[in-house]
DNA sequence: AGGCCAAACGGACCGCGGTCCGCTTCTATT
DNA sequence: AATAGAAGCGGACCGCGGTCCGTTTGGCCT
């Protein structure tokens, strides 16, 4: 009688080609996105370029933003840990406001790099979901340190509400305005908020 | 010899069946919209419905977002009429704080109740930007009458972007957020952004 | 009225995202 | 090593947004 003795390994385990097939596909989008835009890589490029069927693709991730968001996932954990555990200003050691500021300039330049994937990404099931809510999280804490009164949740998010990439778009390509200046109102609404 | 004695009327003149079906696509959008949702409307349906070929359909709207905008439109202009010229607390007639705490309100209802709509609508060229461009000049107005010292676009962008679509919807559905708590919130934003 | 032609029309056609189902392959068990 | 069956695979297929081009129509000029 099979008792299953995976410890918390919660995920019905997966078989050894299947993850050969998911690394694959990811290097393959990666590459493909590397090469010509995100916009221009279709799924059955990103079948074809892996060696797998397009059923396979979908199997895996999905959908397209699925496999968009699992792209994403590599920069954004690794960011994710910077900001926790790396280095000041954005990592702890310093000031909470100093972290705060930090944090939010950071964010800013990774929303306009990254803004094609994360609009590809879209708003697909759990991980963009883990993404935002990371930010979100993030920032409460922060603002609590820093030790603001009020409704927390609701005021980490308006602070991170004009960092969105569809936010920025419009800001840079549409109306022209320079980072420099986005960056400086960002820090200007920081202050006003904190100081209550 | 031809002279074109159409004073400032700029567009090259609309042919009266053009105009007809015009009018007959975006009727029938409406109504397909009211019977499915928005998401089930596709542009076949919109071009049988209409009585029209498909063809049609894109030469008039450009894209399934140009019609949708064009639908949005009708409203969107309705409403920024009663924001300009309308009763107090909304129009003209009230404090400038005052006003701008009711624009804020109205407007947060209006993105949640037409959500779908406008995420439909998406980026789509001009329209969607005059939709975007009003409120933000509408509110750097206001900001400016209350006396506010500062970057005043920014300052406007900062308060808009927490009622985005995608933000209010992340906090009603995910979140499960109340409206009453998120219109408190945004009030408490807008003091602490004033009060400088 | 008649005729000219730009503008508008319609629907066949294409590419892409996504689904489905019959076939193959891996792994656990004896 | 043999085997059973679940998990995975692949590619034909579908619907939708969007394009293209041969045909029709409405407006103006004689």
């Amino acid at each position: 009688m099979p008792i299953e003795l995976r410890l918390a390994d919660q995920q019905p385990l997966e078989r050894s080609d299947a993850a050969r097939n998911r690394e694959a596909l990811l290097a393959a989008a990666q590459r493909l996105i590397d090469r010509c835009s995100v916009e221009g890589v279709t799924m059955d490029a990103v079948a074809h370029e892996a060696g797998v069927g397009k059923g396979t693709v979908f199997r895996r991730f999905e959908s397209r933003e699925g496999l968009m968001a699992a792209v994403l996932n590599r920069s954004e954990t690794e960011w994710q840990a910077a900001a926790i555990g790396g280095p000041p200003p954005l990592g702890p050691g310093a000031e909470p406001m100093e972290r705060l500021l930090a944090f939010g300039h950071s964010r800013l330049r990774l929303n306009l790099t990254h803004g094609a994937l994360i609009n590809a990404a879209g708003h697909a099931g759990a991980r963009s979901y883990a993404a935002v809510s990371f930010s979100a999280m993030h920032v409460r804490y922060l603002l609590t340190a820093i030790g603001v009164q009020g409704d927390i949740p609701l005021l980490a998010t308006a602070l991170m509400a004009p960092l969105e990439v569809v936010i920025l778009e419009q800001q840079v390509r549409t109306e022209q305005m320079d980072i420099e200046r986005i960056q400086a109102g960002w820090d200007d609404l920081v202050r006003r908020v904190v100081a209550g």
